[in-house]
RNA sequence: GCCCCCGUAGCUCAGGUGGAUAGAGCAGCAGUUUCCUAAACUGCGUGCCGGGUGUUCGAGUCACCCCGGGGGCACCA
């Protein structure tokens, strides 16, 4: 089944070909905020008007006279300055109906990014402290893009990166071992940049238990190494475990050291662009010219590829890992940052441009921070002082739905203020349970139907024209909408569309269960309320799902 | 100083690729239950869309400037 607004664009074109007026190259659909104005409304004619060199509502005129007659339109209209309002047939919508109970779970799925291999990287925390509530956020909208992008048909590869080299690596090290030596009754003090975190100590008695060798003999390049691995294997162990109570799965669990530096692709993609001219030495370093690339990398100053000791930086390394590893498995790519590392951005993108990868595909997203508000008071975080509230606190309070959705209800690149009171309560003001509760109400309609002794027949049998009420109506046209929104949503990585659409359907529903009664006396209006009540229970499920989130059969 | 993001109702935020008379939730007030779950429903909203200039038939949406808030500006990651 095409999405609708597909039917009416052919539709348009249809008739500008009949009327030999220009072709168009897309054709916007939207839906009027008065009900006066249609079910859909176009602007075609307007954007038009020059290349026809013609009045708006001439041509607008044109398309409806030429417009093929089409089961789903009852009539159209020209208004205002050359809108094109389009008026749904009420007999085509109550017969689409079956078409979404057929389509089921597959309701809103589409092709619009069909073809396209997407690297999603998103999290990616460091493996020397445990997930804080912002990470939360960042698993919310990642596992939810994918699930988009998936829906519309994109080949997904989610993937957490681990930075297990380098500085934080080492002092990560440096802190652990300290701490073991601490726990086996060894003189030892922190690093000065070390990780002051209780978990750590935690992490040192584990290990006491396991393990304890101190290996106070071994070379002291072997210790720290020993212990590096051997806390970032726990620490990694253990994000993804809460993960994976988050409900967030990745397909790619990549190392920095294993899969980038211990493959060698820095000093690969270091030579790559040196051939290209891209690089010069100054100061016994190695510098990338990023700002050679022009206007475009938006980069404004050159960037050092390898320090004068000799080793390359974070950024060479992630250059070579997005040029070589995803970049040669997809051709979209795609990292959720969080905004203390936007102004790495141009300098990553000038280097993608350099390396031959097309402007656009390669996309950064910011997620912005969360502010935790307990009595209406920010909870004050601070990670210097190994102050924050952890992913696995926010879980047990607030719980797994309530979380994810609270984080789908903004924008990815606004700061979010999530409030514990709001989240945890499990009334109508928060939204999750309202959505969720629209979903289960339509299960116990039906379980209480078939308590009854109702049968519902085939649904071939079902007289979708006996419903009849503007509220039926509307539900349906909303329904309709579905699939346009999820394409809308993937295109523009925008997963809140789909948490807010939820709510205003939600926000229908209610108020129809509460005036109109489903299981009554008339048989024929009956059925045809339980197979409308099926279709938008089926909707809202295949909703919450692209939102990470569970629907529900009682509450 | 330079760059990025933000500024919409008392609060938190939506506003789809510029469209017709700018929305929701929360908070507040007043109501609703012989009836499929009251985690529900009904009613009550006068907003210089931060300000200005411009582009356009049309600007909350685009461009530029200003004001205010946040963030970023390493041979750190």
């Amino acid at each position: 089944m095409d999405d609708l607004t597909d039917r009416l664009t052919e539709g348009v074109r249809a008739a500008l070909a009949k009327a030999g007026l220009p072709e168009l190259e897309t054709c916007a659909w939207e839906i009027p905020r008065q009900a006066e104005h249609g079910d859909y409304a176009s602007n075609t004619a307007m954007t038009l008007a020059r290349a026809a060199r013609r009045p708006p509502r001439q041509i607008a005129d044109l398309i409806v006279a030429n417009f093929p007659p089409l089961a789903e339109v009852e009539r159209l209209e020209v208004a205002g300055p050359g809108f094109i309002n389009v008026f749904l047939a009420p007999a085509w919508c109550t017969g689409a109906l079956r078409d979404i109970l057929v389509a089921g779970a597959s309701y809103g799925r589409g092709r619009s990014e069909a073809g396209r291999r997407v690297r999603l990287e998103f999290v990616s925390a460091n493996p020397t402290g445990p997930l804080v509530i912002v990470n939360a956020r960042a698993a919310a909208v990642g596992d939810s893009l994918a699930r988009l992008l998936r829906a519309q048909g994109a080949e997904v590869t989610t993937e957490y990166y681990v930075n297990d080299a380098g500085n934080q690596f080492e002092a990560l090290a440096r802190s652990f071992e300290a701490r073991v030596a601490q726990e086996l009754g060894e003189p030892a003090t922190l690093p000065e940049n070390g990780y002051p975190g209780e978990y750590l100590i935690d992490l040192a008695q584990q290990y006491r238990y396991e393990s304890g060798a101190l290996l106070a003999d071994a070379p002291a390049r072997e210790r720290f190494e020993h212990f590096g691995r051997w806390a970032v294997a726990r620490m990694v162990e253990g994000q993804r475990r809460i993960l994976r109570d988050y409900g967030v799965e990745f397909d790619v669990w990549s190392s920095e050291q294993r899969d980038v530096r211990a493959a060698g692709l820095p000093e690969r993609v270091l030579a790559e662009l040196a051939a290209r001219g891209l690089t010069y030495e100054q100061e016994g370093a190695l510098w990338f010219r990023s700002t050679q690339l022009g206007e475009a990398s938006g980069d404004d100053k050159d960037r050092v590829l390898r320090r004068s000791n000799g080793e390359v930086t974070y950024f060479a390394v992630d250059v070579a890992y997005h040029h070589y590893v995803k970049f040669g498995r997809s051709d979209r790519v795609i990292n959720l940052f969080g905004p203390d590392h936007h102004g790495y951005v141009p300098r990553m993108r000038a280097a993608m441009q350099a390396l031959g990868h097309p402007p656009g595909s390669f996309e950064v997203l910011i997620v912005q921070l969360v502010t935790l508000l307990r009595d209406g008071q920010p909870v004050r975080m601070s990670k210097r002082r190994g102050e924050f509230v952890l992913m696995e606190e926010l879980l047990e309070e607030v719980g797994r739905d309530a979380a994810r959705f609270t984080f789908l209800t903004r924008r990815h690149d606004s700061p979010l203020e999530f409030d514990l009171a709001v989240a945890t309560r499990q009334t109508a003001d928060n939204p999750v349970y309202y959505v969720q509760y629209a979903h289960a109400r339509i299960c116990s309609i039906r379980k209480q139907a078939a308590e009854q002794g109702i049968a519902v027949p085939p649904l071939a049998e079902i007289d979708l024209g006996a419903l009849g009420e503007p509220e039926e109506l509307a539900l349906i046209k909303r329904l309709l909408q579905y699939p346009d929104l999820v394409r809308g949503a993937a295109r523009a990585l925008e997963p809140h569309r789909v948490a807010y659409w939820l709510q205003e359907l939600a926000g229908m529903f209610h108020p129809y269960y509460k005036t109109h009664r489903v299981i009554q006396d008339d048989r024929r209006l009956m059925l045809a309320r339980i197979a409308l009540c099926a279709a938008i229970g089926q909707v809202v499920r295949n909703g919450l799902g692209l939102l990470g989130v569970s629907a529900p059969e009682s509450m």
